[in-house]
RNA sequence: GACCCCAUCGUCUAGAGGCCUAGGACACCUGGUUUUCAUCCAGGCAACAGGGGUUCGACUCCCCUUGGGGUCACCA
């Protein structure tokens, strides 16, 4: 095969979302299996919807998730002159005219073919042909562009993930390649842009499937070389209806800012739609070897925050420790915490990694090592009475000169237990109460290891004060 | 409305005509480990949308129905 060449082309009129995201990461792999190129495209020929912010917004998801581009970054609003070329070429050739119809005839045509029971579609009425005679010029309307489609056939191609497609050319109209104002649409400069850029696979969302006999005539009437394609499905959100602002598209930095991790976004959506046996965890050195598009599903996908939890968790339990204590520092600073202890913060982590689905929770669960707790008055009813505070007076006077180890301390609450013949809980939970302000939590002994003996006494004589 | 796409457990999926008594994962349930919780381990529940063909044989191929989705802009 010759040299693999993708892209990623959103345009930049809102966030990047979970949608954009799978695209691009499966554009990316597969330009990565065959040692090829994956080209960002910036498709901001919308000058009224396109904004700076978004165009940020797609490169930090970029970044975030290390899907890198090869190449410089594209503009479409920067290659205007290229196009300008093409569409006078195309005059020349034939193969555009102008029309002047106005917006409101055209209005007016599409729905009364909507009230036939037809496809709303542009009559024709400036094509030229041979032996057609075109209307006067009406002199107060500034043209547009349209392409001249080819009237009979149909166009065919072998879609790498939903198999052999053909549209009708009866289905298709002579759309416009350039407004009014002389500026280049969207399914031209498509078709420019991956002709120019020698893109051997468009890999996309397959809402553009109605686009490409569109796109495939044009390549055509400009004799270039017809690029593969791969309509992607889509991805549903939870409720099983299209990712909407209502219903999850949110923009993939808000992943990032609910704690997870781009390794597990990233393992999460490429399982999605696609997959290699029975594999559920792999990275993406693997990914890029295992991806091949015959074991893409064709159907639509629904998103599942329950599964995406499991592998975050996943992700997080086996991460390296310093990069897991970075993560969660930065977190914890930003949460106002100080004292923080980086050995404190490493302990606690590898205590606490295995019960949180995403960084914040984690990040949480590990702030009362930084600030004293405070148990909520039923837990402190639940687990307290006379007999206890006697208990924790006895178990706190004789706690130091124990050693700081979890080993140790852990044998000093079993012999405690034994030598008061009490059961365990009546003295764990208590001890829970007081350090951690919950009753659950991993051993009471690697707890206060890692608190110090100290901090442990500090908060029992608070609670003491404020239990009165 | 027209055209296009899609259809296996609740969800993500395996399945290339006999390997299917339909496999795995998430979720859920039960038990074990943890004298808490989480993790982990063992087990369980649960699906081929319906109807016609083709074939000795269909989850797999064809057709229809039904259901879902997409597209029909001087948006991308």
């Amino acid at each position: 095969m010759k040299d693999v060449i993708t892209r990623f082309a959103p345009s930049p009129t809102g966030y990047l979302h979970i949608g954009g995201v799978r695209t691009a990461l499966i554009s990316w792999a597969y330009a990565k299996k065959h040692n090829g190129q994956f080209i960002l495209r910036i498709e901001d020929t919308d000058k009224e919807r396109s904004t700076p912010q978004a165009i940020e917004a797609i490169k930090d998801g970029i970044q975030w998730l290390e899907l890198i581009n090869d190449g410089p970054i594209y503009f479409q609003t920067q290659r205007i002159a290229r196009y300008s070329d093409v569409i006078k070429k195309m005059l020349e050739d034939g193969h555009a005219y102008y029309c002047y119809s106005s917006k409101e005839e055209l209005d007016q045509t599409r729905e009364d073919n909507m009230k036939l029971g037809k496809k709303p579609k542009y009559d024709g009425k400036w094509r030229p042909e041979n032996n057609k005679t075109l209307p006067d010029i009406p002199e107060d309307i500034k043209p547009v562009i349209r392409f001249k489609n080819p009237i009979q056939g149909s166009v065919t191609w072998v879609d790498l993930v939903k198999g052999k497609i053909t549209i009708n050319n009866e289905e298709l109209d002579d759309f416009i390649i350039a407004r009014s104002d002389g500026s280049p649409t969207y399914n031209f400069c498509v078709v420019i842009d991956d002709w120019d850029m020698k893109i051997t696979h468009v890999i996309r969302g397959d809402d553009h499937i109605n686009n490409t006999p569109r796109q495939i005539n044009l390549l055509a009437a400009l004799e270039a070389p017809i690029p593969h394609y791969a309509h992607l499905s889509m991805i549903l959100g939870e409720d099983g209806q299209k990712l909407s602002k209502r219903h999850g598209a949110v923009s993939v930095m808000t992943y990032k800012d609910h704690g997870y991790l781009p390794e597990a976004l990233k393992n999460y959506l490429a399982r999605l739609g696609w997959s290699h046996g029975d594999d559920e965890i792999f990275d993406m050195s693997e990914l890029c070897e295992w991806f091949d598009f015959k074991n893409v599903t064709s159907s639509s996908a629904q998103f599942s925050k329950e599964k995406l939890d499991w592998i975050n968790n996943y992700y997080i339990k086996n991460k390296d420790t310093d990069e897991l204590s970075a993560l969660i520092k930065k977190i914890l600073l930003k949460n106002k915490f100080d004292n923080l202890d980086d050995k404190k913060i490493t302990d606690a982590i590898n205590l606490f990694k295995e019960r949180a689905n995403n960084l914040n929770e984690l990040a949480q669960n590990l702030a009362f090592f930084f600030k004293p707790p405070k148990a909520s008055k039923e837990l402190i009813k639940k687990y307290f009475n006379q007999n206890t505070l006697e208990l924790l007076s006895l178990f706190f006077k004789d706690l130091e000169g124990h050693g700081l180890s979890e080993a140790t301390i852990d044998e000093y609450i079993k012999s405690f237990v034994k030598l008061n013949e009490i059961k365990f809980p009546s003295i764990a939970m208590p001890l829970r109460i007081i350090i951690v302000g919950t009753d659950q939590s991993p051993s009471v002994g690697s707890i206060i290891s890692i608190l110090s003996i100290d901090e442990s006494l500090r908060r029992y004589n608070e609670f003491l004060k404020q239990y009165d």
